[in-house]
RNA sequence: GGAGAAGUACCCAAGUGGUCGAAGGGGCUCCCCUGCUAAGGGAGUAGGCUUGUAAAAGGGCGCGAGGGUUCAAAUCCCUCCUUCUCCGCCA
């Protein structure tokens, strides 16, 4: 959520800046509801005085033996008016809050407008691989190391699923036991958030109005629930309707959760495979901090995932994304792609972003600021650490041998035993 | 799924229609005494929103959430959420 009182200081400043999301928005009518509720507040509040200060009188009237049917006439009459200020107040701020919840965040000032076009590689780690004899597809590489089964997933389950069977089901494991343990090296809180979640919670997330057609919902429960797209929607909400102490933020979080998305209509054949599915497995970084060092922790988040890559060694590029291209909560997002040899492009492994107080306002999550005791919105931060789905079909490919097998990353070696190569199967 | 009970401020807890933003503890802060990892005495300390100022000052909201009854609700009624106890179910 925007801060209203921004807009309507600053129309012209937030309109550019939606506009670099691509968002062309008209603020009067929001404007124009602002002083309508405001002045509604305020004649609201002032026969809301006058009526309390009757009914306060009521006891000492009574006691003098005053007329105390009068009072309850009047204190009647103006609660009929203050009614109907409180219903006129309702819809306006039902309109506000129509008008509000779908906009973007806005995109940090030094982002460059426009979209996927104008995204910007800002590091390459390593280069792309070269093989003297005819690679695989990681698809080919599942079927022939034992590691994915696609069919019987098809048919348990149906298209965009898949089991992980044996050395593939340890080597998923493998990697995100590698993800956890760094990241409580790192000092970050490790959660298992609920998989289940109310509406409210992918309200605050930012991510309804906008993807509500892209998650799970469970069906005849009530009040509505549905099953997270991300661990993210989780950990956002962990302190929904709280207000920290200062000296705790900034406070580091991650957990591991698969992630369930509907993603209807997206299945194209270029993403074959684990590259696109209804459920992944995803650890996530997650970070609550102040307008102060917001920017130092997403400095962190990135130079956190961009390492886990680089210490599996595997190719990637990180991109800084136009304003068009960052999430639709986010201020700014830094995107992690690894190399895919069998497509020839970099695919998404790990999206950091951070949210300014865009989330924090929606969730109402606040802090007490130390110095000066007042009250403000948190930033709120997230980035993959990252998202399997991506990382093993990058890591067979880029790591398959010419004898077929595929050499292990050093670091995920001990989660499987000291194994050094996975063989194909006989 | 059925039957009960409960949700009050940082924590415990009193409060069943009217000067209740809410007794009393604990905690926390400060002071005194004592003097050294004990104890005692005193004082202070309670939400959030909004209007607004240099600072002030004021008003509205507030006792799980949302409705309702009433001139007046922490207190009565309804719905929901959560927690606890008992029964049932449990791949």
């Amino acid at each position: 959520m925007l801060d209203i009182n921004l807009i309507v200081n600053n129309p012209t400043y937030v309109h550019d800046a939606l506009l670099k999301k691509g968002f062309d928005v008209d603020f009067a009518p929001l404007i124009s509801l602002y002083e309508q509720r405001k002045k509604l507040i305020a004649q609201g509040d002032e026969l809301k005085t006058q009526k309390n200060k009757l009914s306060a009188s009521v006891p000492v009237v009574k006691k003098e033996g005053g007329d105390v049917e009068a009072i309850f006439r009047q204190v009647k009459e103006l609660n009929a008016e203050i009614q109907k200020f409180d219903a006129e107040l309702a819809k306006v701020e039902e309109d506000i809050f129509a008008f509000m919840s779908p906009l973007p965040n806005m995109p940090d000032d030094d982002l460059l407008a426009g979209e996927k076009e104008n995204n910007k590689v800002i590091k390459v780690f390593g280069e792309k691989p070269t093989f003297d004899f005819a690679p695989l597809d990681h698809v080919q590489l599942c079927e022939k190391l034992g590691l994915v089964d696609y069919e019987r997933a098809a048919k348990v389950s149906g298209r965009g699923t898949w089991f992980y069977t044996d050395l593939g089901a340890r080597l998923e494991w493998a990697l995100l036991n590698y993800f956890i343990d760094t990241h409580i090296n790192d000092g970050y809180k490790f959660i298992l958030p609920p998989h289940i979640l109310n509406e409210e919670s992918g309200y605050t997330a930012g991510q309804f109005p906008k993807f509500k057609q892209d998650v799970f919902w469970l069906e005849g429960v009530e009040p509505k629930k549905f099953i997270l797209p991300t661990a993210e929607t989780a950990l956002v909400n962990y302190h929904r309707n709280e207000i920290l102490k200062e000296e705790d933020l900034p406070e580091k979080l991650f957990a591991y959760t698969p992630c369930y998305r509907c993603e209807a209509g997206s299945y194209r054949t270029e993403e074959r495979g684990m590259i696109r599915g209804f459920q992944f497995n995803k650890v996530e970084m997650f970070q609550y901090a102040t307008e102060k060092n917001s920017r130092q922790s997403f400095d962190e988040l990135v130079d956190k995932a961009c390492k886990l890559v680089e210490n599996l060694g595997l190719h990637f590029r990180l991109s800084k994304l136009a304003a068009g291209d960052c999430s639709h909560s986010m201020a700014r997002t830094y995107d992690i792609e690894v190399y895919i040899p069998s497509m020839g492009i970099y695919k998404e492994v790990s999206s950091a972003s951070n949210a300014n107080d865009y989330q924090a306002r929606r969730g109402n999550i606040r802090y007490k600021d130390s110095q000066t005791g007042k009250i403000k919105y948190c930033h709120t931060l997230n980035a993959s650490g990252l998202a399997t789905s991506r990382v093993f079909p990058a890591l067979l490919e880029q790591c398959q041998n010419a004898d077929g097998s595929v050499t292990i990353p050093h670091v995920l070696r001990k989660y499987l035993g000291g194994m050094e190569k996975i063989y194909p199967k006989k």
